[in-house]
DNA sequence: TTGACACAGCAATATTTTTTGATATAATGC
DNA sequence: GCATTATATCAAAAAATATTGCTGTGTCAA
């Protein structure tokens, strides 16, 4: 049987990566405390009483996401949202928009026959 | 223990479940085919190659985000794209984005202490 | 050095999501 | 009515994800 939708293309494995990555409450507070800029996992720890592994985790998906990066500074990670990781979702949202000229109902009769 | 992400805003909720209606590879498929107007379930089925079991879970899960809707027609349902849901996601990724004046790198021990 | 802290990563478990196969409903055509 | 088609829905199995507790590594301070 062949792939259930045929060959990904690059676009639509990202736009499921990316989609992915936001589809997390405890991810979005993240990106959301870190619209203020730069925090550490004990700032987020605290603020989102959420255990240290449980952050861990999810700041990863983040990261693999290209949503956020992180600078080490001693003993402290400290995370940021990428620039322009959401202007890529503001940018996929725009491509799925329907396309002018697409009829918005079609013919009885026009299928399955 | 306090709920993980305290209590979720309706934005946060939202938010979520959007994102996760878009995050899998058959939903971005068969938004991608609603892109030029209606399908019907079976002509979603043949270009996807998928169950009809599984489109219909799918489908399910794209109305319940409200992205799409459907219009019955004899046997046939017709899907598609609510206009306007696509505009949903691009706001949420502005609404996203670092607010202005956010620091990028904050000072060195400024947390934790 | 030693001990406490900040964090990453792992393994086990719990939970959620997806797929599949079967059955159900409703419309259509004979 | 009966067979067929299009679709929905459900239950069980399978797959993917999330959570938790623990261990390990580097850092800082006393």
């Amino acid at each position: 049987m062949a792939t259930a939708v045929r060959t990904a293309t690059p676009d639509l494995a990202r736009a499921e990566a990316l989609f992915h990555a936001l589809s997390d409450a405890t991810r979005l507070s993240i990106l959301e405390m870190l619209r203020d800029g730069e925090r550490c996992v004990c700032e987020l720890q605290d603020e989102l009483d959420a255990a240290q592994s449980r952050l861990s985790f999810h700041l990863r998906v983040l990261k693999e996401a290209g949503l956020v990066t992180d600078r080490r500074d001693g003993r402290w990670s400290h995370y940021r949202i990428v620039p322009g990781a959401l202007r890529e979702v503001h940018d996929l949202a725009v491509a799925m928009q329907p396309r002018k000229g697409a009829l918005p109902v079609r013919d009885s009769r026009s299928c399955c026959l």
